[in-house]
DNA sequence: GTCTTACAGTTTACGCTGTCAACCTGGAAT
DNA sequence: ATTCCAGGTTGACAGCGTAAACTGTAAGAC
Protein backbone atom coordinates (compact mmCIF):
# COMPACT_ATOMS: atom_id res chain seq x y z
CA UNK A 1 0.00 0.00 0.00
CA UNK A 2 3.00 1.99 0.23
CA UNK A 3 4.58 2.10 -3.15
CA UNK A 4 8.23 3.82 -3.08
CA UNK A 5 8.76 3.08 -6.53
CA UNK A 6 6.76 4.51 -8.53
CA UNK A 7 4.53 1.29 -9.90
CA UNK A 8 3.94 1.18 -13.73
CA UNK A 9 0.47 1.10 -15.03
CA UNK A 10 0.13 -2.62 -15.42
CA UNK A 11 -2.91 -2.23 -18.05
CA UNK A 12 0.15 -1.59 -20.97
CA UNK A 13 2.24 -4.89 -20.87
CA UNK A 14 6.26 -4.38 -20.00
CA UNK A 15 7.33 -4.72 -23.43
CA UNK A 16 5.13 -1.73 -24.84
CA UNK A 17 6.01 0.34 -22.08
CA UNK A 18 9.54 -0.04 -21.98
CA UNK A 19 9.51 0.29 -26.08
CA UNK A 20 7.40 3.67 -25.78
CA UNK A 21 9.81 4.77 -23.16
CA UNK A 22 12.46 4.41 -25.50
CA UNK A 23 10.63 6.26 -27.94
CA UNK A 24 10.29 9.18 -25.72
CA UNK A 25 13.83 8.90 -24.04
CA UNK A 26 15.18 8.97 -27.51
CA UNK A 27 12.84 11.58 -29.23
CA UNK A 28 13.30 13.75 -25.97
CA UNK A 29 17.36 13.74 -25.40
CA UNK A 30 18.87 11.61 -28.18
CA UNK A 31 20.67 8.01 -28.60
CA UNK A 32 22.84 9.22 -26.06
CA UNK A 33 20.70 9.14 -23.29
CA UNK A 34 19.38 6.16 -24.00
CA UNK A 35 20.42 3.64 -21.44
CA UNK A 36 18.88 0.10 -19.87
CA UNK A 37 18.61 1.89 -16.32
CA UNK A 38 17.18 4.68 -18.07
CA UNK A 39 14.08 3.41 -19.46
CA UNK A 40 13.91 0.50 -16.35
CA UNK A 41 13.51 3.46 -14.01
CA UNK A 42 11.13 6.22 -15.40
CA UNK A 43 9.15 2.33 -16.76
CA UNK A 44 9.03 1.29 -13.04
CA UNK A 45 10.97 -1.71 -13.26
CA UNK A 46 14.37 -3.09 -12.77
CA UNK A 47 16.61 -2.44 -15.48
CA UNK A 48 17.25 -6.77 -16.28
CA UNK A 49 13.47 -6.93 -16.82
CA UNK A 50 14.26 -5.35 -20.46
CA UNK A 51 16.20 -8.26 -21.01
CA UNK A 52 12.42 -10.47 -20.53
CA UNK A 53 11.34 -8.70 -23.56
CA UNK A 54 14.35 -7.91 -25.68
CA UNK A 55 17.71 -10.30 -26.10
CA UNK A 56 19.79 -7.04 -25.32
CA UNK A 57 19.75 -3.54 -25.42
CA UNK A 58 20.60 -3.35 -29.32
CA UNK A 59 17.20 -5.45 -30.19
CA UNK A 60 15.57 -2.61 -28.50
CA UNK A 61 17.55 -0.17 -30.41
CA UNK A 62 16.41 -2.43 -33.44
CA UNK A 63 13.21 -2.33 -32.73
CA UNK A 64 13.31 1.79 -32.85
CA UNK A 65 15.04 1.62 -36.13
CA UNK A 66 12.73 -0.77 -37.48
CA UNK A 67 9.59 1.83 -36.35
CA UNK A 68 11.79 4.92 -38.06
CA UNK A 69 12.10 2.60 -41.39
CA UNK A 70 8.45 2.22 -41.94
CA UNK A 71 7.77 6.19 -41.58
CA UNK A 72 10.60 6.73 -43.85
CA UNK A 73 9.75 4.03 -46.41
CA UNK A 74 6.08 4.83 -46.05
CA UNK A 75 7.05 9.05 -46.98
CA UNK A 76 9.38 7.65 -49.69
CA UNK A 77 7.34 5.26 -51.31
CA UNK A 78 4.37 7.72 -51.17
CA UNK A 79 6.15 10.48 -52.70
CA UNK A 80 7.38 7.85 -55.48
CA UNK A 81 3.53 7.20 -56.26
CA UNK A 82 3.09 11.08 -57.56
CA UNK A 83 2.91 11.88 -61.31
CA UNK A 84 5.49 13.98 -63.41
CA UNK A 85 8.23 13.31 -65.11
CA UNK A 86 11.07 10.78 -63.69
CA UNK A 87 13.48 13.64 -63.03
CA UNK A 88 10.38 15.80 -60.86
CA UNK A 89 9.62 12.28 -59.33
CA UNK A 90 13.19 11.61 -57.76
CA UNK A 91 13.70 15.23 -56.71
CA UNK A 92 10.14 14.90 -54.83
CA UNK A 93 11.50 11.71 -53.36
CA UNK A 94 14.95 13.34 -52.31
CA UNK A 95 13.13 15.95 -50.74
CA UNK A 96 11.04 13.58 -48.53
CA UNK A 97 14.50 12.08 -47.60
CA UNK A 98 15.87 14.75 -46.32
CA UNK A 99 12.82 15.98 -44.68
CA UNK A 100 12.31 12.88 -42.82
CA UNK A 101 15.88 13.31 -41.75
CA UNK A 102 15.71 16.71 -40.54
CA UNK A 103 12.29 16.26 -39.19
CA UNK A 104 13.11 13.29 -37.38
CA UNK A 105 17.43 13.50 -36.82
CA UNK A 106 17.14 11.11 -33.60
CA UNK A 107 15.97 8.29 -35.86
CA UNK A 108 17.92 9.39 -38.68
CA UNK A 109 20.89 8.33 -36.56
CA UNK A 110 20.16 5.41 -35.55
CA UNK A 111 19.19 4.37 -38.10
CA UNK A 112 22.14 5.60 -40.64
CA UNK A 113 24.53 7.12 -38.45
CA UNK A 114 25.31 4.30 -36.04
CA UNK A 115 28.40 2.43 -36.26
CA UNK A 116 27.07 -0.92 -37.50
CA UNK A 117 30.19 -2.64 -36.84
CA UNK A 118 30.27 -2.49 -32.95
CA UNK A 119 26.12 -3.43 -33.10
CA UNK A 120 25.03 -7.24 -33.34
CA UNK A 121 24.22 -8.23 -36.43
CA UNK A 122 21.14 -6.63 -38.06
CA UNK A 123 18.39 -9.44 -38.59
CA UNK A 124 18.91 -10.13 -42.39
CA UNK A 125 15.06 -9.94 -43.59
CA UNK A 126 14.50 -6.61 -41.86
CA UNK A 127 17.74 -5.27 -43.70
CA UNK A 128 16.07 -5.92 -46.86
CA UNK A 129 13.13 -4.48 -45.74
CA UNK A 130 14.72 -1.19 -44.12
CA UNK A 131 16.83 -0.69 -47.71
CA UNK A 132 12.99 -0.27 -49.22
CA UNK A 133 13.47 3.68 -49.71
CA UNK A 134 16.75 3.44 -51.26
CA UNK A 135 16.12 0.84 -54.02
CA UNK A 136 13.24 3.98 -54.97
CA UNK A 137 16.10 6.00 -56.00
CA UNK A 138 17.74 3.35 -58.04
CA UNK A 139 13.90 2.33 -59.64
CA UNK A 140 13.66 5.84 -60.60
CA UNK A 141 16.46 6.51 -62.51
CA UNK A 142 14.84 3.76 -65.01
CA UNK A 143 18.32 2.63 -66.26
CA UNK A 144 19.31 -1.22 -66.16
CA UNK A 145 19.80 -2.84 -62.70
CA UNK A 146 23.28 -2.76 -62.24
CA UNK A 147 23.68 1.16 -63.83
CA UNK A 148 20.29 2.05 -61.81
CA UNK A 149 21.77 0.17 -58.78
CA UNK A 150 25.22 3.04 -58.92
CA UNK A 151 23.06 5.92 -59.85
CA UNK A 152 20.57 5.24 -56.87
CA UNK A 153 23.71 4.87 -54.28
CA UNK A 154 25.07 7.77 -55.93
CA UNK A 155 21.94 9.83 -55.05
CA UNK A 156 21.67 8.45 -51.47
CA UNK A 157 24.95 8.97 -50.36
CA UNK A 158 24.80 12.81 -51.87
CA UNK A 159 21.38 13.20 -49.77
CA UNK A 160 22.83 11.20 -46.46
CA UNK A 161 26.00 13.61 -46.71
CA UNK A 162 23.99 16.41 -46.43
CA UNK A 163 21.33 15.54 -43.79
CA UNK A 164 24.10 13.60 -41.92
CA UNK A 165 26.22 16.91 -41.80
CA UNK A 166 23.37 18.95 -41.08
CA UNK A 167 22.10 16.75 -38.23
CA UNK A 168 25.30 17.03 -36.54
CA UNK A 169 25.34 20.38 -37.01
CA UNK A 170 28.57 20.57 -38.95
CA UNK A 171 27.73 22.55 -41.76
CA UNK A 172 28.84 26.36 -41.05
CA UNK A 173 25.75 28.17 -39.71
CA UNK A 174 25.43 31.32 -41.84
CA UNK A 175 25.26 29.33 -44.77
CA UNK A 176 21.06 29.81 -46.28
CA UNK A 177 20.40 26.69 -45.33
CA UNK A 178 17.43 25.96 -47.19
CA UNK A 179 19.39 27.06 -50.47
CA UNK A 180 22.06 24.49 -49.74
CA UNK A 181 19.25 21.67 -49.08
CA UNK A 182 17.52 22.75 -52.62
CA UNK A 183 21.33 22.66 -54.74
CA UNK A 184 21.73 19.55 -52.53
CA UNK A 185 18.87 18.07 -53.95
CA UNK A 186 19.43 19.12 -57.77
CA UNK A 187 22.97 18.31 -57.78
CA UNK A 188 21.84 14.89 -57.04
CA UNK A 189 19.52 14.37 -59.19
CA UNK A 190 21.69 15.63 -61.49
CA UNK A 191 24.08 13.25 -60.14
CA UNK A 192 21.17 9.82 -61.29
CA UNK A 193 20.88 11.21 -64.98
CA UNK A 194 24.35 13.05 -66.20
CA UNK A 195 26.43 11.32 -68.33
CA UNK A 196 29.18 9.55 -65.95
CA UNK A 197 32.61 8.37 -66.91
CA UNK A 198 31.87 4.82 -65.69
CA UNK A 199 29.18 4.60 -68.02
CA UNK A 200 31.83 2.27 -70.37
CA UNK A 201 32.18 -0.42 -67.84
CA UNK A 202 28.46 -0.79 -66.56
CA UNK A 203 27.28 -4.68 -68.11
CA UNK B 1 64.03 -4.17 -8.69
CA UNK B 2 61.32 -6.86 -9.45
CA UNK B 3 58.83 -4.51 -11.76
CA UNK B 4 55.58 -6.18 -11.50
CA UNK B 5 53.66 -3.81 -13.69
CA UNK B 6 55.59 -3.41 -17.04
CA UNK B 7 57.31 -0.25 -16.28
CA UNK B 8 57.57 2.22 -19.26
CA UNK B 9 60.47 3.76 -20.93
CA UNK B 10 61.33 7.35 -19.26
CA UNK B 11 62.87 8.41 -22.35
CA UNK B 12 59.85 9.51 -23.94
CA UNK B 13 57.98 11.53 -21.76
CA UNK B 14 54.57 10.45 -20.67
CA UNK B 15 52.14 12.62 -22.83
CA UNK B 16 53.79 11.45 -25.88
CA UNK B 17 53.80 7.72 -25.13
CA UNK B 18 49.87 8.39 -24.12
CA UNK B 19 49.73 9.94 -27.55
CA UNK B 20 51.61 7.07 -29.27
CA UNK B 21 49.43 4.55 -27.75
CA UNK B 22 46.54 6.14 -28.53
CA UNK B 23 47.36 6.11 -32.17
CA UNK B 24 48.69 2.69 -32.64
CA UNK B 25 45.50 1.45 -30.60
CA UNK B 26 43.15 3.57 -32.92
CA UNK B 27 44.27 2.55 -35.93
CA UNK B 28 44.49 -0.61 -34.69
CA UNK B 29 41.07 -0.89 -32.84
CA UNK B 30 38.55 1.85 -33.77
CA UNK B 31 37.38 4.39 -31.85
CA UNK B 32 35.63 1.86 -29.66
CA UNK B 33 38.44 0.14 -28.48
CA UNK B 34 40.07 3.53 -27.30
CA UNK B 35 39.78 3.91 -23.01
CA UNK B 36 41.82 5.15 -20.86
CA UNK B 37 42.34 2.23 -18.41
CA UNK B 38 43.19 0.33 -21.67
CA UNK B 39 46.13 3.07 -23.25
CA UNK B 40 47.80 3.11 -19.57
CA UNK B 41 48.30 -0.24 -18.95
CA UNK B 42 49.69 -0.60 -22.69
CA UNK B 43 51.80 2.75 -21.83
CA UNK B 44 52.34 1.35 -17.89
CA UNK B 45 51.09 3.94 -16.14
CA UNK B 46 47.71 4.13 -14.30
CA UNK B 47 44.25 5.67 -15.88
CA UNK B 48 44.13 8.86 -13.38
CA UNK B 49 47.93 10.17 -15.09
CA UNK B 50 46.39 10.70 -18.48
CA UNK B 51 44.98 13.65 -16.35
CA UNK B 52 48.28 14.87 -15.47
CA UNK B 53 48.74 15.71 -19.59
CA UNK B 54 44.98 15.88 -21.05
CA UNK B 55 41.66 17.55 -19.42
CA UNK B 56 39.32 15.24 -20.50
CA UNK B 57 39.59 12.08 -22.84
CA UNK B 58 37.81 13.69 -24.93
CA UNK B 59 40.97 16.58 -25.55
CA UNK B 60 43.06 13.41 -25.96
CA UNK B 61 40.70 12.73 -28.58
CA UNK B 62 40.95 16.01 -30.09
CA UNK B 63 44.91 15.58 -30.11
CA UNK B 64 44.00 12.61 -32.68
CA UNK B 65 41.38 14.62 -34.53
CA UNK B 66 44.18 17.59 -35.06
CA UNK B 67 46.54 14.88 -36.13
CA UNK B 68 44.46 13.84 -38.85
CA UNK B 69 43.25 17.43 -40.12
CA UNK B 70 46.95 17.89 -40.51
CA UNK B 71 47.37 15.05 -42.66
CA UNK B 72 43.93 15.60 -44.93
CA UNK B 73 45.11 19.68 -45.35
CA UNK B 74 48.36 18.45 -46.34
CA UNK B 75 47.31 15.96 -48.77
CA UNK B 76 44.47 18.27 -49.80
CA UNK B 77 46.17 21.61 -50.56
CA UNK B 78 49.27 19.66 -51.94
CA UNK B 79 46.59 18.40 -54.32
CA UNK B 80 44.89 21.89 -54.96
CA UNK B 81 48.36 23.44 -56.27
CA UNK B 82 48.64 21.37 -59.34
CA UNK B 83 48.13 22.91 -62.57
CA UNK B 84 45.17 22.27 -64.91
CA UNK B 85 41.62 23.22 -65.26
CA UNK B 86 39.57 24.49 -62.41
CA UNK B 87 37.07 21.45 -62.90
CA UNK B 88 39.94 19.01 -63.01
CA UNK B 89 41.68 20.37 -60.05
CA UNK B 90 38.80 20.12 -58.00
CA UNK B 91 38.37 16.43 -59.21
CA UNK B 92 41.76 15.93 -58.25
CA UNK B 93 41.57 17.19 -54.93
CA UNK B 94 37.77 15.60 -53.95
CA UNK B 95 39.93 12.56 -54.92
CA UNK B 96 42.25 13.11 -52.14
CA UNK B 97 40.00 13.61 -49.91
CA UNK B 98 38.01 10.15 -50.09
CA UNK B 99 41.42 8.41 -50.73
CA UNK B 100 42.36 10.00 -46.66
CA UNK B 101 39.09 9.11 -45.45
CA UNK B 102 39.36 5.47 -46.85
CA UNK B 103 42.92 4.65 -46.15
CA UNK B 104 42.09 6.48 -42.57
CA UNK B 105 38.97 5.43 -41.80
CA UNK B 106 39.17 5.59 -37.89
CA UNK B 107 40.60 8.98 -38.29
CA UNK B 108 37.51 9.63 -40.73
CA UNK B 109 35.56 9.03 -38.11
CA UNK B 110 36.76 10.34 -35.49
CA UNK B 111 36.69 13.69 -37.24
CA UNK B 112 33.72 13.50 -39.18
CA UNK B 113 31.18 10.87 -37.79
CA UNK B 114 31.47 11.60 -34.09
CA UNK B 115 28.69 13.25 -32.59
CA UNK B 116 29.81 16.43 -31.90
CA UNK B 117 26.75 17.56 -29.77
CA UNK B 118 28.11 15.18 -26.90
CA UNK B 119 31.85 16.15 -26.99
CA UNK B 120 33.50 18.82 -25.31
CA UNK B 121 33.41 21.93 -27.28
CA UNK B 122 36.33 22.19 -29.78
CA UNK B 123 38.38 24.82 -29.07
CA UNK B 124 37.52 27.49 -31.55
CA UNK B 125 40.82 28.58 -33.20
CA UNK B 126 41.99 24.77 -33.83
CA UNK B 127 38.13 24.46 -35.54
CA UNK B 128 39.53 27.66 -38.11
CA UNK B 129 42.70 25.76 -38.75
CA UNK B 130 40.30 22.18 -39.32
CA UNK B 131 38.46 23.76 -41.98
CA UNK B 132 41.34 24.46 -44.06
CA UNK B 133 40.03 21.53 -46.20
CA UNK B 134 36.92 22.46 -47.09
CA UNK B 135 37.59 26.13 -48.11
CA UNK B 136 39.56 24.43 -50.68
CA UNK B 137 36.69 23.23 -52.26
CA UNK B 138 35.13 26.70 -52.59
CA UNK B 139 38.20 28.22 -53.37
CA UNK B 140 38.03 26.03 -56.38
CA UNK B 141 34.74 27.08 -57.90
CA UNK B 142 36.05 30.56 -58.12
CA UNK B 143 32.57 32.11 -57.61
CA UNK B 144 31.73 35.10 -54.96
CA UNK B 145 32.26 34.19 -51.39
CA UNK B 146 28.59 33.59 -50.27
CA UNK B 147 27.88 31.39 -53.93
CA UNK B 148 31.19 29.63 -53.63
CA UNK B 149 30.64 28.62 -49.65
CA UNK B 150 27.31 27.13 -50.54
CA UNK B 151 28.85 24.95 -53.61
CA UNK B 152 31.74 23.90 -51.42
CA UNK B 153 29.59 22.57 -48.86
CA UNK B 154 27.88 20.89 -51.54
CA UNK B 155 30.98 18.81 -52.85
CA UNK B 156 32.31 18.20 -49.47
CA UNK B 157 28.43 16.90 -48.15
CA UNK B 158 28.88 14.70 -51.05
CA UNK B 159 31.90 13.42 -50.75
CA UNK B 160 31.36 13.07 -47.09
CA UNK B 161 28.44 10.71 -47.67
CA UNK B 162 30.27 8.50 -50.06
CA UNK B 163 33.03 8.02 -47.70
CA UNK B 164 30.87 7.77 -44.81
CA UNK B 165 28.72 5.52 -45.65
CA UNK B 166 31.62 3.32 -47.46
CA UNK B 167 33.66 3.65 -44.47
CA UNK B 168 30.61 1.84 -42.11
CA UNK B 169 29.71 -0.85 -45.21
CA UNK B 170 26.69 0.31 -45.52
CA UNK B 171 26.85 0.34 -49.31
CA UNK B 172 25.63 -2.63 -50.87
CA UNK B 173 29.10 -4.75 -51.76
CA UNK B 174 27.59 -6.05 -54.90
CA UNK B 175 28.40 -2.35 -56.27
CA UNK B 176 31.48 -1.79 -58.13
CA UNK B 177 33.35 -0.10 -55.38
CA UNK B 178 36.07 2.16 -57.96
CA UNK B 179 32.91 3.38 -60.34
CA UNK B 180 31.01 4.57 -57.60
CA UNK B 181 33.79 6.54 -56.17
CA UNK B 182 34.69 7.83 -59.50
CA UNK B 183 31.04 9.09 -60.43
CA UNK B 184 30.38 10.13 -57.44
CA UNK B 185 33.39 12.74 -57.40
CA UNK B 186 32.20 13.42 -61.11
CA UNK B 187 28.98 14.07 -59.89
CA UNK B 188 29.99 16.46 -56.72
CA UNK B 189 32.39 18.22 -59.13
CA UNK B 190 29.14 18.53 -61.17
CA UNK B 191 27.23 20.12 -58.56
CA UNK B 192 30.21 22.85 -57.96
CA UNK B 193 29.87 24.09 -61.48
CA UNK B 194 26.76 23.53 -62.93
CA UNK B 195 23.48 25.94 -63.14
CA UNK B 196 21.36 25.28 -60.00
CA UNK B 197 18.28 26.73 -58.85
CA UNK B 198 19.40 29.03 -55.82
CA UNK B 199 21.62 30.86 -58.04
CA UNK B 200 18.98 33.84 -58.20
CA UNK B 201 19.25 34.39 -54.61
CA UNK B 202 22.40 34.67 -53.93
CA UNK B 203 24.02 38.23 -52.85
C1' DG C 1 -7.18 -29.42 -2.61
C1' DT C 2 -2.64 -30.03 -3.20
C1' DC C 3 1.58 -30.47 -6.33
C1' DT C 4 3.95 -29.02 -10.43
C1' DT C 5 5.37 -26.17 -13.77
C1' DA C 6 6.16 -22.04 -16.03
C1' DC C 7 6.20 -17.24 -16.40
C1' DA C 8 7.44 -12.57 -15.11
C1' DG C 9 9.54 -10.17 -12.38
C1' DT C 10 13.59 -8.77 -8.75
C1' DT C 11 18.12 -8.94 -6.40
C1' DT C 12 22.70 -9.24 -6.70
C1' DA C 13 26.82 -9.20 -8.89
C1' DC C 14 30.64 -8.74 -12.51
C1' DG C 15 33.55 -6.19 -15.31
C1' DC C 16 33.80 -2.25 -17.80
C1' DT C 17 33.70 3.03 -18.40
C1' DG C 18 35.39 8.34 -17.35
C1' DT C 19 36.88 11.02 -13.69
C1' DC C 20 37.73 13.13 -8.98
C1' DA C 21 40.03 13.61 -4.36
C1' DA C 22 43.46 12.29 -1.55
C1' DC C 23 47.90 10.65 -0.98
C1' DC C 24 52.78 9.77 -1.95
C1' DT C 25 57.56 10.53 -3.58
C1' DG C 26 61.83 12.28 -5.45
C1' DG C 27 64.32 16.26 -6.55
C1' DA C 28 65.15 21.34 -6.76
C1' DA C 29 65.15 25.77 -4.27
C1' DT C 30 65.59 28.31 -0.19
C1' DA D 1 67.73 20.91 6.50
C1' DT D 2 63.35 22.18 5.23
C1' DT D 3 59.97 23.36 2.10
C1' DC D 4 57.65 23.05 -2.15
C1' DC D 5 56.00 21.13 -6.10
C1' DA D 6 55.52 18.36 -10.41
C1' DG D 7 54.30 14.09 -11.54
C1' DG D 8 52.82 10.13 -10.33
C1' DT D 9 49.56 6.32 -7.50
C1' DT D 10 45.60 4.54 -4.82
C1' DG D 11 41.00 4.27 -4.03
C1' DA D 12 36.64 5.59 -4.86
C1' DC D 13 32.13 7.00 -7.23
C1' DA D 14 28.50 6.81 -10.40
C1' DG D 15 27.13 4.97 -14.43
C1' DC D 16 27.01 1.32 -18.08
C1' DG D 17 25.28 -3.64 -20.29
C1' DT D 18 24.15 -7.96 -18.81
C1' DA D 19 24.38 -12.84 -16.67
C1' DA D 20 22.89 -15.85 -12.78
C1' DA D 21 20.17 -16.85 -9.12
C1' DC D 22 16.14 -16.08 -6.66
C1' DT D 23 10.94 -15.08 -5.74
C1' DG D 24 6.10 -14.65 -6.13
C1' DT D 25 2.16 -15.90 -8.55
C1' DA D 26 -1.11 -18.05 -11.67
C1' DA D 27 -2.67 -22.05 -14.31
C1' DG D 28 -3.09 -27.11 -14.95
C1' DA D 29 -2.87 -31.91 -13.58
C1' DC D 30 -3.93 -35.41 -10.39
Amino acid sequence: MCPSRPTRDPATPLREAILQEARTLLEGEGYAALSTRRIASAVGCTATSIYLHFKSKDSLIYALINEGFEELNRRVVEVSKGDGSALSLLRDVARAYVDFGLERPEYYEIMFMLRAEQMERYPVDAYRRARRSLEVFAELTALPAQEAARRGAIVWSTLHGLVSLLIAQRIDISLDREALIEDSIHSACLGAFAALPSGANSA
